[in-house]
RNA sequence: GGGCGGGUAGCUCAGUUGGCCAGAGCGUUCGCCUUACACGCGAGAUGUCGUGGGUUCGAGUCCCACCCCGCCCA
């Protein structure tokens, strides 16, 4: 045993987080501490604890979220590994790719440099500046992913960082390669012409959990659009009010008859009436019949629009819609079709589309290709480039942003009427109107629904949704799901219903996503990210050249190189890939590169084929990270670019993951996916089975809100700045906080103030923390000096019933909190964990153990070995959430000589060269002591009876009084000599009668003296005192009467409370009796 | 509109299957620099448990209705 503890210097009488923290990093990293090894899993040595981290976005820096998060993770990972678990927790990043890119834009061009659109106009002069951007991303990602991993070291967090990933880095790569081929082979991956979300200012799509609802001031405006005749194109027949009339229309005889009728729109985006191609009527309108067969013309445009009847259309209140309903409220019954700018439009363009086709090849004398006129470009401008020629008069609107030209399109149909010289203008009013908008995730601009070409994954196929679906416990389900969803019914032999979410309550979020789930769309329209490995192009011409090309493809596909789809008709406006089958002269093959296969990708090239300019949704690789942190599929190929060589033995040790912690709103937009394809790309070849959920846990934690509720964020400036924090109160003291503040609830509040002296902001809160930290640090200095004085003596194990009253009590303290701490970690119930230590370290080790061992320390031979143990056993208990402060101590610990505590054992662990890879205390239960218990908690009753005593006389503190007890309280305080004389202050516990000016004492219902108080009692205050205490005694004595009284409950509630109530009763009358003795002595 | 969470002391939160007089920390009041800790020690005060009904001998806890706040989905 080396005496290091001498050679130490002196430990400081406050808590120094930053002289402690980096010299523990340190040493945890000398030990190698954090290195999991599969081959113990492997092996059968070790079970095996797996968490993955969530991979914080590679550009930003770690919040107050992160440090949550993964506090929450170190807790579960610590403790597993003090267990004896072999312990990965699998650190990474992800590239972020919407969320990188515009970061990187906006730094560039703050720093002065050329920004995205500068390299997209490079790009179109053929000057690389694709390849060139992606660079200049890549040295951000590769600066603050360093910032990122130094958080997290800030943090204590113990990741395995040899093993750290990147979502865009080689061996994730393979992974994205690998998933899309096999999807794109299986079907599951196709390509298609849709309304998509999409972000003008990014100018991407996005999936539909990337966009964000959120509440505008917007208005209904009603524009009149006059209603013609069918005629030949050029002709203009308008309808009178008068033809309206004959016809039947209601109120059209309130109109001048020889005027030109019109009909009117509500519509909350005036400025897409340039794309309508209808306006449709609820067929039970009473209004429809009389408009058959007429037609619109859409104002300034000139485009002739037919009138449809669908009953998507709201009927108005006055024809019977629905009384309440806003829209209804609001509106006129007639409802302008614009396809390729809304989608409800669009859904209802596509039943009336041989209608609308039909009407303006009447119109136009042109057979039109679809239903879409789209009149905008990507950046929501009017454009007449991207699918709109009839552009009439309208030309006034092109080049105009979407904003200004609602602006125009209002002040235009303000100034102008329904026709020449008639009254009236075509815009009938605005209401404004609140409404809810999406908006990107990202910009936070305004979503416009746009027509284009992306990529879909099917994950509504069942071999995605179902087996997400069936992954969940079964007692998670509910049955509106499965009756929904029959097939998604778990089979146990399949491997289903194995994944729990904790708490239980977000099963049912996870559930209905999948229930509500629709195809994913895959493809931005990005530089920075896994760039979509199709190659288009067709093949043509010299027979020879078409016969090669064929003859390779068909090689490499049978290699499993490849894999092909085709479009048969490359102008069709709705391109979905088909089938692989004979590429003909002419159709448009796509061809799905399996590898970085420069073979194939060179030979495709010679043939002019091109690599989709499009790259993936980041969450495709996100969704593969349990796999591809784990070398899938390839982990040879893993091992020799990453240089570590125990890929092959990662996924058989880790895969599936003990637990995923994580946010709320990840559930969807994470969990899911990588539950889909941990499972479809883990399950049999044959597709008979699915694998393993990709966890068996989830977890989810609650958000971090500021004092009024409100999210943090940059633009409130109400953030708190994780390092900040570790600056001013340290790390330990933040994790404790944070670990505190995690309930079972879905929000948590944390205060925010600013510092005074650092201007930045924090919360008092972390004093929480702090306090805790220093009563720890304090304690341990104080017990490491005592232990000096006083050393262990080492010998055999001490029987436990050779011990004192208070080491018995507090070892069964000790037990009974790793009781709790136990159930607490394994229910993830974190604030649980936090307060059984608070107790245990400041209530039971520190006011009372450490209070009532300082005078026999020295003489009872066997206390220091328990005081020892028990901080020993407090160290380890507290290291998942404190750890640097407790490693440190343990350093001190761990260096003195020991004596065991037969039944008190620590969990066999690989290694105790430092605290983090020690034993957990597993105590037998046999420690725990209700006697000592029961005898320790009326040595504390009496203590504080006598405190309260002495503080309502206000006796100095330092004052020594005696105690006139009963023989037997006499007898019972010689057993537990000197606790109470030592705690309550007393120099003496007598039996002799007390003394005239002595003090009333009750303590279990008995009337003792207290005298030597002071040198003079005051009668008056004391009686006042008395007094009180009686009244509350009579109250509590008439409530239990009353109880009893109660036929009811002495018959009905169970006897032990009766009886127990009974005995109160006696007690409490006992207590009247011994007050009023009291008031009766003061007299 | 659907789903979920919350409304308990001035503040932040506990309160498991209904069963002692509803708890903790912070703050606050009183007394203490008691030789581990003033980031501390001892003692105290503070609650119509969102509102209104109901079930029960007994409700913060179960049921119904309603009112606020927040999140998610449409």
């Amino acid at each position: 045993m080396t005496s290091t503890a001498h050679t130490q210097p002196p430990l400081s009488k406050t808590y120094a987080p930053a002289e402690t923290e980096p010299a523990v990093w340190r040493k945890w990293l000398d030990a190698n501490a954090f290195h999991a090894d599969p081959k113990r899993v492997v092996s059968g040595e070790a079970p095996p604890y797996c968490v993955l981290i969530p991979p914080p976005n590679v550009t930003a820096a770690l919040h107050l979220g992160h440090a949550l998060n993964n506090t929450i993770q170190d807790i579960l990972v610590r403790a597993h590994r003090m267990q004896g678990y072999e312990t990965l927790w699998m650190p990474g990043t992800d590239h972020a790719g919407i969320a990188t890119q515009t970061v990187v834009d906006k730094r560039l061009r703050a720093e002065g440099k050329p920004g995205l659109a500068e390299y997209r106009q490079m790009e179109l002069k053929g000057k690389d500046g694709r390849a060139k951007f992606v660079a200049e991303v890549q040295a951000f990602k590769d600066e603050y992913e360093k910032r990122i991993t130094d958080q997290l070291k800030a943090m204590g967090c113990s990741c395995d960082y040899e093993r750290q990933r990147f979502t865009m880095d080689e061996v994730c790569a393979r992974a994205v390669r690998e998933a899309f081929f096999r999807l794109f082979k299986d079907g599951l991956i196709e390509r298609g012409k849709r309304l998509v979300n999409w972000d003008p200012v990014t100018q991407t799509a996005l999936a539909d959990d990337e966009v964000e609802m959120e509440e505008v001031d917007g208005a209904f405006y009603r524009l009149r659009y006059p209603l013609i005749h069918p005629s030949e194109p050029g002709d203009h027949k308008p309808v009178t009010w008068g033809e309206l009339s004959a016809r039947g229309y209601r109120d059209a005889d309130q109109h001048p008859e020889d005027e030109q009728a019109w009909i009117t729109v509500a519509t909350t985006r005036p400025e897409t009436y340039l794309g309508d191609v209808a306006v449709a009527i609820n067929p039970k309108d009473p209004r429809a019949p009389s408009l058959r067969g007429l037609l619109c013309e859409l104002p300034i445009v000139g485009r002739r629009i037919p009138l449809l009847e669908d009953d998507y259309v709201v009927l108005p209140v006055k024809f019977g819609g629905p009384e309440g309903d806003p829209k209804a409220e609001m509106s006129t019954g007639f409802l302008k079709v614009t396809p390729a700018h809304d989608p409800n439009d669009e859904q209802l363009g596509k039943r009336h589309e041989a209608t609308i086709l039909g009407s303006v090849l009447l119109a136009t004398g042109k057979r039109p290709s679809s239903i879409y006129i789209n009149v905008m470009a990507p950046d929501a401008s009017i454009s007449d480039k991207h699918g709109w020629e009839d552009v009439g008069d309208a030309h006034m609107f092109v080049g105009k942003s979407r904003e200004d030209a609602r602006e125009l399109v209002v002040k235009e149909f303000r100034a102008r009427s329904v026709a020449e010289g008639q009254e009236g203008s075509l815009l009938e009013g605005i209401t404004p109107h609140r409404h809810s908008v999406g908006h990107s995730y990202r910009s936070h601009a305004p979503i416009e629904p746009y027509l284009s070409d992306q990529w879909y994954c099917k994950v509504t196929d069942d071999r995605l949704r179902g087996n997400a679906q069936r992954a969940i416990k079964p007692s998670q389900r509910s049955d509106a799901s499965l009756a929904q969803w029959p097939e998604s019914t778990p089979i146990e032999t399949r491997g289903d219903g194995r994944m729990t979410f904790h708490p239980a309550r977000y099963a049912k979020t996870y559930e209905m996503w999948h229930d509500n789930l629709r195809d994913w769309c895959i493809s931005r329209q990005l530089w920075w990210g896994h760039r979509i490995p199709v190659w288009t192009g067709s093949v043509g011409g010299d027979e020879a050249w078409v016969k090669r090309f064929e003859s390779k493809m068909h090689e490499w596909w049978k290699e499993d190189r490849l894999t092909s789809k085709l479009t048969i008709d490359p102008t069709d406006p709705h391109p979905s890939l088909s089938d692989r089958g004979t590429p003909t002269s002419g159709s448009l093959i796509a061809v799905c590169v399996r590898a970085e296969d420069s073979e194939v990708i060179e030979f495709l090239s010679e043939y002019g084929f091109q690599q989709d300019p499009d790259v993936l949704d980041t969450w495709f690789s996100s969704a593969l990270w349990p796999l591809s942190t784990m070398g899938w599929p390839d982990p040879t190929q893993a091992a020799k670019d990453t240089g570590i060589d125990d890929f092959a033995d990662l996924m058989p040790a880790f895969n599936p993951t003990s637990v995923l912690t994580t946010a709320r709103e990840i559930i969807t937009l994470w969990v899911s996916r990588m539950a889909m394809f941990n499972r479809y790309f883990r399950g049999q070849d044959d597709r008979t089975e699915a694998g393993p959920a990709p966890f068996k846990d989830v977890f989810i934690h609650a958000m971090i809100q500021d004092g009024e509720g409100r999210k943090m964020s940059k633009s409130l400036g109400n953030g708190v700045d994780p390092l900040d924090i570790i600056e001013s109160h340290g790390a330990d003291a933040m994790r404790f906080t944070l670990c505190q503040m995690t309930t079972q609830t879905q929000d948590v509040r944390m205060p925010v103030e600013k510092d005074p002296t650092t201007g930045k902001n924090t919360s008092p809160k972390f004093d929480i923390g702090r306090n805790l930290c220093n009563k720890l640090w304090n304690a341990g200095r104080f017990a490491l000096s005592m232990l000096e004085k006083h050393p262990v003596r080492p010998g055999m194990p001490i029987d436990p019933q050779n011990l004192s009253l208070v080491d018995r009590w507090m070892l069964s303290r000790v037990v009974a909190a790793t009781a709790t701490i136990n159930a607490a970690i394994k229910q993830y119930q974190f604030k649980d964990y936090a307060d059984a230590l608070y107790d245990l370290l400041w209530r039971d080790f520190c006011d009372w153990y450490l209070e009532s061992i300082k005078p026999t320390l020295g003489t009872d031979p066997n206390q220091p070995a328990v005081l020892r143990l028990v901080l020993d056993a407090i160290l380890r208990l507290m290291h998942p959430v404190t750890p640097f402060i407790t490693e440190a101590l343990h350093e001190r610990v761990s260096a003195l000589p020991m004596r065991e505590v037969e039944g008190f054992a620590f969990a066999p662990t690989k290694s105790t060269e430092t605290l983090c890879q020690s034993g957990w205390p597993e105590p037998d239960a046999s420690l725990r002591d209700e006697v000592a218990e029961a005898a320790y908690d009326r040595v504390r009753a009496l203590v504080t009876a006598i405190r309260e005593v002495r503080a309502a006389r206000q006796v100095p503190p330092k004052r020594q009084i005696v105690l006139h007890a009963t023989p037997e309280l006499a007898k019972d305080a010689a057993r537990w000599s000197p606790l109470v004389e030592t705690l309550a202050g007393v120099r003496a516990i007598t039996t002799d009668a007390a003394p005239g000016n002595s003090a009333a004492l009750a303590f279990e219902g008995v009337e003792y003296r207290l005298s030597d108080l002071t040198d003079a009692a005051d009668a008056g205050a004391e009686k006042d005192r008395l007094m009180k205490e009686l009244a509350a005694v009579e109250k509590s004595i008439g409530a239990l009467e009353g109880r009893l009284s109660n036929p009811g409950y002495t018959d009905k509630a169970p006897a032990h409370l009766v009886q127990q109530t009974r005995d109160e009763l006696e007690a409490k009358k006992k207590e009247a009796e011994t007050i009023r003795n009291a008031i009766e002595a003061l007299r």
